[in-house]
DNA sequence: GCACGCTGGTTAAACGTTTAACCGCAGGCT
DNA sequence: AGCCTGCGGTTAAACGTTTAACCAGCGTGC
């Protein structure tokens, strides 16, 4: 099932089917036509070792998730392969254990087995080195060498915002773990926007430090928590329900990510999303054009959007709001 | 930096570095070993494409992780891969996008590119066709064609003696999607455990009818819910907390899988937990078997772990047990 | 009448590896 | 002396594709 078993179906040389299946040399519409289409009927597949081997390029990027614990993971996963996939290449996963230099190792491996070029979301606070092939880095826009990413900054200002249009002024920061560049900005934004209303906010938890006593923080006064990730807002939720304090009534809790289980929990958590689609898109186009060696696009970044849903509401004791978009606006 | 640079520094022919590096033809011991040294200083590496051209075999391996809704996947992605690199092969991933035929097209997409074999973790109740070639499934023993899976059924047992003798009488069960053959026997187990001690279990929700009252049911008598996965289990957990039933107090909550919030949330839920390692392990030895065309291992299952948090405890009003291998034991 | 250019192909080389087949040579056996 | 055997390599083909270089035929312009 090669190209010479068409060529001698056709009493032509193997080249001329390869010209008419790409359509690059001298064949006549014609017989150009019939060719792709006995081709295609016979299901034929061009070899991709003998491709490769001919062109020094293989057709398949890498894809090193670093960061495990992140559950964005599934989801980068399943969009940058969709996006591959559109623009024709395979994708080599190689899970870097988590620690740093076992990722330069995934690296490696990957370069090693061929890849044309590598889409990485790095670990906290690592540098990517240089390597010898295209790479197309998704973090944060203070990363060095980032390609593309969520509007973490924004959305932790509108994330903000909405929680002072609900007439909290005594908020609580949580998970700014001082590592990753991407929970900085979000703390960053947020703090930005508070800060330009007047309002309070503090950040009482960081992810190494033991966990404080959120229940104590309510009864003090702070009427809403802002974790960084839905992880840290639902270890918020859960000690707030346990210790009695009523979740939005008593204080509001929100996160980030719109993880799996936000949705399922009781209230379900507010959370500002990041649009993984979008951003692995403009990863894997950005890759292939570095590939093709065209310039590639800008350094991008594409807005998050609030799913607002029951763990926030207004701060007790606030007046009354007018309540936009209330609900799950997916 | 291919065989014949080295062949030419040595004066000898490529072919017989070749032999040298893989031990096979007839090359002197010394200069075998002299040969091996330059080419690792010379960091040379050899093609994949020309190496899958000439022997058929490309040295990788596809894996199709079906079910994304699972959040076990990152775990399963990062568990194959490493037994991969073990085993001396990369990983393609291929998201099949949740439905059936596209499940298919994903498995053809990995032959196109020339995947050795594929492990597939099927879409719950997905028949996975025959394809030309091997094939490892993880899914349930009573999967036809499964290969490897954690002990589903032994583990609903563990789980439910456990609660037995936690003196817990009267339990609901959470979660069997009638399509998956995972969620089947983790119910099958605890039921047969429950019914073989004379207690009650009656199944209270499937996923796809709404979600019941949980905290009714606690006020009507029962003290123990068990899910088949910790998603659920957390949506019954903040559900009683919201109602202000206290957890393990008034009623104890366990799930499966050990998830990533399984820990964070409070109170921490007891889960039965799989070896996502030993059954990725499993797997890809079972694929490089029959990739070698060896006889492949028999088909396994690995035993589950039980991971007794704070979520569970004795039933109310119980005579007080012993309390065997309290805390966390991961 | 002839050089020229265009059309529709063909030929052959090259990518880097593996491996079967061959080959010269030295030593041992008969 | 002739023959076999084992050692240490070499030669060459093959895997399937791409692509640069070539070429036959034919219509055209001058």
């Amino acid at each position: 099932m090669n190209l010479q078993t068409i060529a001698e179906e056709f009493g032509v040389s193997s080249a001329t089917v390869s010209n008419a299946l790409s359509g690059k040399g001298r064949v006549s519409a014609e017989l150009a036509q019939r060719i792709r289409e006995r081709a295609q009927e016979m299901g034929y597949a061009p070899s991709p070792p003998a491709r490769a081997l001919r062109t020094g390029r293989t057709g398949v990027i890498g894809l090193v998730l670093a960061d495990l614990s992140n559950p964005l993971f599934p989801r980068f996963a399943r969009a940058v392969d969709a996006a591959a996939e559109r623009a024709g290449y395979g994708v080599l996963i190689a899970d870097s254990h988590g620690d740093v230099n076992a990722q330069t190792a995934a690296l490696q491996r990957l370069v090693r087995r061929g890849a044309d070029g590598i889409v990485v979301v790095p670990r906290r606070g690592t540098r990517v080195l240089e390597l010898d092939v295209p790479l197309a880095v998704i973090d944060a826009p203070s990363t060095p060498g980032n390609t593309v990413c969520a509007d973490h900054r924004g959305g932790g200002a509108a994330l903000a915002s909405r929680m002072l249009a609900l007439g909290h002024r005594r908020l609580a920061l949580i998970g700014a773990n001082r590592d990753s560049n991407v929970q900085r900005e979000r703390i960053g934004g947020i703090s930005a926007a508070l800060v330009a209303a007047g309002a309070e906010g503090r950040v009482v938890w960081l992810e190494d430090a033991p966990a404080p006593d959120f229940s104590a923080l309510a009864r003090a006064g702070v009427t809403a928590f802002l974790a960084t990730s839905d992880l840290h807002a639902l270890t918020v939720l859960t000690a707030l329900q346990r210790a009695g304090l009523a979740v939005p009534g008593r204080a509001s809790v929100a996160g980030f990510d719109d993880l799996a289980f936000s949705a399922a929990v009781s209230p379900s958590l507010t959370t500002m999303a990041q649009d993984v689609d979008a951003v692995a898109e403009g990863a894997v186009v950005a890759l292939a054009a570095r590939i093709a060696d065209r310039a590639p696009p800008p350094e991008a970044t594409v807005p998050m959007t609030l799913v607002e849903r029951e763990s926030t509401g207004p701060a007790p004791g606030a007046p009354p709001t007018t309540v936009l978009g209330q609900g799950d606006i997916r």
